[in-house]
DNA sequence: TCGGCTTTGTGAAATCGTGCACGAAGTGCC
DNA sequence: GGCACTTCGTGCACGATTTCACAAAGCCGA
């Protein structure tokens, strides 16, 4: 019989949005954690992490039911829970494709590592970048890339080429054996069944402020014209009520 | 009368989830243009998009009936119609504060600028960073942020310090008179009703995809238990049924 | 002009995510 | 031990989003 690791059967799946959500926690209770905070209720958490109360509990929830009643949940606990729910309770090794601009900073940020994704490797296809060093690993060869994620185990890739050798990018990622892909290019990858892939775009993030941005400047337009017309004058009503704050991802 | 100067009328409110779209849908058919191709069905945008065809239907819709029964959509009139609807008839410069390591490739990546948002300037709070040059913008200090939101009439800025400091970062932003942030520190930033915030954490991106991996991994191991304890064998299904694909922001 | 074919635009149903409201459970004081 | 108070866990209603299904519309060849 194989061994025991963990006792950790697989419960009830977790939506979508509170997987997004677990990380945000994490982060705001890892830091109470640090400042010697011991217990936090939902309101507490839901007020760091810009969310609703009854939103906390849900979430949290999934995890199963870690709260006490009267008093809030146990900081050191809930950091426990989360982490091995999301899996870090071990490092994820990455690889990198693409040493330009963008995977140089990205080998370069510190944040990966210290957060449970140390940079296994990053690849190249342009020799000329080939031996150079970046943020302290050196830049192999992509014909390298099935070796480097044997050798270490890798599972998460991260697509950082331009727009067209990404898909050529992922497409070695997904044979060499990764099956999940964060990809910066602004391309839309496509990817077998059993691949997750993500995809992050800066370009878009900021089109969709430009959305808000501009209907802003319609709306403003639009009252001025109002009131020029000399209809009923509003009275110092909010500038904008609507959305307050918007937090991103998922 | 002030001047009419769009028969711009602001059109039915569009749906978040569907503005995160749009500019999916521009970059695929800005490439189709390129290409020469004059004309796109839903569904043909929709295998390209990676999305289901009636939601590009659907998606299209709230800019209005640009399409044709029996033809498909003109791809220059939608990528007009879609530039239009995301305020991209014009360009939009942006700040960048903190001039780290994330700020300094952020300047540097040309994307921006070609996408309709260059970099209008740069700001750190550190003066050794000051009247250093990246991608070819002078780095000045964080005093000057005002100066230069103004003199440029900036209204979208990127907060791309230290955790610790962003916060005071997006404050100045909003003080200068910022209303949209695009925020790359991993913490919740708090902004007035009125301004659009939105974040984008590398972190929790993998953390996203480490569950994924770790719940394959679960997965794996009960069916080899359930395979190991003689039960039923399952006859080569699926490695893993569920999802195939996942497109991230929002 | 007509009939067959294609593809859009959109009601309606199904699904997913959010927030309220409240019973249940626990704490602490008297 | 009992009472007042706090906070969790969750059923339920509501709103947003997705998907289906199909009538309406346009194209084209006969």
């Amino acid at each position: 019989m194989a061994p025991h690791r963990t006792p950790h059967v697989t419960r009830r799946r977790i939506p979508e949005a509170t997987v997004a959500r677990l990380p945000v926690y994490l982060q705001i209770l890892s830091e109470q954690a640090e400042a010697g905070v011991a217990s936090i209720s939902s309101e507490g958490l839901a007020e760091l992490a810009g969310v609703n109360a009854a939103k906390v509990r849900k979430d949290l929830s999934y995890l199963g039911s870690y709260g006490t009643r009267g008093v809030g949940y146990e900081v050191d606990y809930l950091v426990y829970q989360i982490r091995r729910e999301l899996g870090l309770d071990h490092d994820w090794p990455v690889v990198i494709v693409g040493a330009g601009n963008l995977g140089q900073a990205l080998a370069g940020y510190g944040g990966f590592g210290e957060r449970g994704f140390p940079v296994g490797g990053i690849v190249d296809i342009d020799v000329a970048k080939v031996d150079t060093v970046v943020g302290g690993v050196r830049v192999r060869h992509i014909d390298e890339l099935d070796a480097i994620v044997r050798s270490k185990d890798i599972s998460i890739g991260i697509v950082a080429t331009p727009p067209s050798t990404a898909q050529d990018a992922a497409d070695r990622l997904v044979r060499s054996g990764v099956s999940s892909i964060l990809n910066f290019a602004p391309v839309v990858l496509s990817a077998p069944a059993g691949v997750t892939v993500r995809k992050v775009d800066l370009a878009v993030e900021l089109q969709i402020l430009s959305y808000h941005e501009q209907r802003r400047g319609d709306q403003r337009r639009t009252e001025q014209l109002r009131a020029a017309s000399g209809g009923v004058t509003p009275i110092a009503g909010n500038p904008s009520p609507a959305e307050s704050r918007r937090d991103a991802t998922a």
